[in-house]
Parts: structure tokens; sequence; C-alpha cells
DNA sequence: AAAACTATTATTAGATA
DNA sequence: GTATCTAATAATAGTTT
């Protein structure tokens, strides 16, 4: 046995970047399942809950959390008031607005329609005396023949189009869909990127005394 | 000098809960602070982000980041797909679907306008056309003065009204505010409690040798 | 309740497998 | 990339100020 009596043992290091790629590796490794260690620890010796996420030197999320990192993530958030004007509140806001405006504009337009249509039936009330009643007394120098058939189709067709209008608009109350909103802010949060296995359960590496401990991370 | 050589050191002691509630308060001070500092080696040294949320047996919220816990919750959140079907991805879809609503509504409505215009416009055009050329041809039998009046100011209305509401909905494709949609699912996005003084600014407890690591934490 | 002290345990840097 | 080994450093339990 060639045993050379080798290492001098652990060596101080300064704390700052280490320069050296693998080298990091290597200590990112050792460290973060240190960190988690005494997390765990923490969590068992004082019963208090704990979320870490550590995105690695090669972007890969670590996380560690006691129940779960979403619920301690809820916790937080619920009751850390908007910090700063954070981007997303931004984007939440203008989100907001939009469908305000959306409304606004749905009201009034259905509040238009509404008035279009009593002046249509209006309109065609109007005719249907004339037609009934004053038919034989109007000017004879007013109107060609062609002329007024002409105008009482159009005020035909316009009752006609307007009660359509009228239980098509009652139908779009309750379904369909568009694509208008699309096109706005709003993309940001449908825009979950899947990466399947970036988190896989092993907590065999803590010793884990008295508490499940959620233990989630992923190699590089 | 009295000097007692009394202390016989740190002793080992077991993981599991601490029962003594003012020692379980000691050591989760300590511990946390331990936790907090490793956490800040690891992103020197590795140059990686972190963020630690924990919740004091008092319930206080303490947390650690580099850069900010927001922005690494953000990252974290926005690169775990949906985990489970939660409550928040359920509202988001519901709010998705009212908007998508709301804008095939709007389009729709739009669109009628439009129409309503167009057939408003056409039964000017003709009645102008009347007016000019064929009003001393109209059969005398059709029309009482009375009636004729009353339908010329009838369509001259109609006219005005179209004109006024196309150019009220050119105004409001960019402003307004309303309150229909207060009233669906979007509550839940508004609502921060605002707690104030759950979290100061301290980060003179940690040697913090080459970046400045946000450090955020309250006492009990 | 927070800081200092100190003997002891726990972590880990560097080397090796 | 991980596991183990070892000596040295770092963290901390218990006590004191």
């Amino acid at each position: 046995m060639s045993k050379k009596k080798s290492s001098l043992g652990r060596q101080k290091i300064p704390i700052e970047k280490i320069p050296k790629k693998s080298h990091l590796q290597v200590t990112f490794s050792k460290r973060r399942s240190g960190l988690f260690k005494k997390a765990s620890e923490l969590c068992t010796l004082c019963g208090v809950e704990i979320a870490i996420v550590v995105f690695s030197p090669a972007d890969k999320a670590f996380s560690f959390g006691h129940p779960e990192v979403e619920s301690i993530i809820d916790r937080y958030l619920s009751r850390n008031p908007p910090p700063e004007c954070s981007a997303h509140q931004l984007v939440e806001a203008h989100r907001n607005a939009n469908v305000r405006d959306l409304n606004m504009q749905l009201t009034q337009l259905l509040n238009h329609l509404e008035v279009e249509k009593k002046r249509g039936e209006e309109l065609d009330h109007v005719r249907k005396a004339r037609q009934r009643q004053f038919w034989w007394e109007s000017p004879i120098d007013e109107l060609g023949l062609h002329e007024l058939l002409q105008l009482k189709v159009s005020i035909e067709d316009l009752k006609k189009n307007l009660g359509k209008h009228a239980s098509k608009i009652m139908m779009e109350q309750s379904n369909m869909s568009s694509q208008i909103v699309a096109a706005n802010g709003l993309g940001r949060f449908d825009a979950f990127e899947t990466k399947p296995g970036a988190g896989m359960n092993i907590a065999s590496t803590l010793p884990n005394n008295a508490y499940y401990l959620g233990f989630r991370h992923a190699y590089l």
C-alpha cells in the first residue's frame, strides 16, 4: 500500500468568487447540501417553516422547503406589502386597467345598441302608422313611387336587423371566445415554461430526525 | 478578578424539537444568522442567487435574498410548471376566460354598430336624394305632412346619433374605467395586505465580502 | 434580550478513490 | 459527477457580562 499522508486537511479560503470552474462546482454542491442540512436542523429544533431556493451556477433551480416551498412563498408574498413597483405589479395594473376599459366599452356599446334599437322601432312604428292611416294624404309632389319603395325596404331591413342583433347580443352575454386580449400585456401570465426533470425528491442525504422535510433538488 | 473557568463549551444536542421556550428562541436566533451567513457565503463563493424565507416560532417572517427574494421567487415560480391545480391557477384561467369573453362581445358589438351606422347613412342618403330630386313626384295619397316631418326628424336624429357614437367609440378605445369586472374573480389579485414594519434592512451582522447581499429581517 | 467567551462539535478544503 | 478521508477551520451550546 502506497499510503501517502498527503492532505493538509481543510484550508482557509477567502470568501470571494472561486475562479476555477470545476472547483466552484464542487464547492457549490458541498455547501448547498450543508446549507439545506442546517435548514432542516433549524426546522426540527425550532419547529419553524423554511423555504430556500437556489439557482446553481448552471442555472438549475434547487429548493428546500418545510413543509413546501410553494406554501411558504404564498405566505410570504401575502404578508409582504407590494415592496417596490415591480414589473409584475405594473403588468397586473395594466391588465386590470385593460379589463376595466373593455368593460366600460362593452357597457357603453350595449347602451348605444339599446338606443339604436329603440329608435329603429320608433321609425318602424311611424312607418306603419303612415301606411295604415295617412298614405292617401301625403303631398303628391314629394316622393316618387320608386323612392318610397326603396325607403320602405330600407326601414324594414333596419327593423329586422335590430331585432336580430338584440337576440344575438343576449346570446353572446354567456359564451364565446376571442383573440384581441392575447395581443395585450397578458401573455406573460400564461408563459409557464415546462422544464421536465427540474426537481426530484431526494431526502436521503439528511438525518431528518423529527419531521418530514420536503426536499427537492436536481444535480447539475 | 473572579475568573471562574466554568463553561464546558459546546455540548452535543439531539436534533429534535427544543422543549424550553426561551432556549429555543436563542437557538433560533443563532442558527438563523448562521444559516443566512452560510447562504451569503455560497452567494459570494459561487456567484449564485439564493432566497430564504423563514417563519419564526412567533410567526414573524425573516428572509434573506440575493439579489432579492421577490425576483428569485418569480424566477422559481415561472420555471416550476403548475405543480398541482392550485386555486391561483384556477382563478387565472377563469379571469382569462372572462377577458376573452369580454373581448369577443366587444368585437361583435363594434361590428354591429358599424353595420347600424352604415345602414343609418344609407337611409340618410336615400332621404337626401329623395328631398333633392323626387319630392314633387311623390304620390299625393301616401303621407300626411305631419307624418313626413316626423319621419324626417327621426331620420336626422338617427344620423346625428350614429355620428356621435362613432366618435365616442374612437375616444373610448384609449381611456375610461368601469366597475363590472370588479365583481368577477379578479379581486384576489389586488388584495395585497399591507403590514408596515414587517421587514427592515439590516445587513451589518454579516461579513459580506464581495456582493451587496439584500438582507431583510425583523426581530421577535 | 443581545454580545462575549470558550470548549467542543460540525463542517468542509483539498486530496484520493 | 460523487464518496470518502483527514486535518484544519467554522459554528455553536452553555455560560457569563
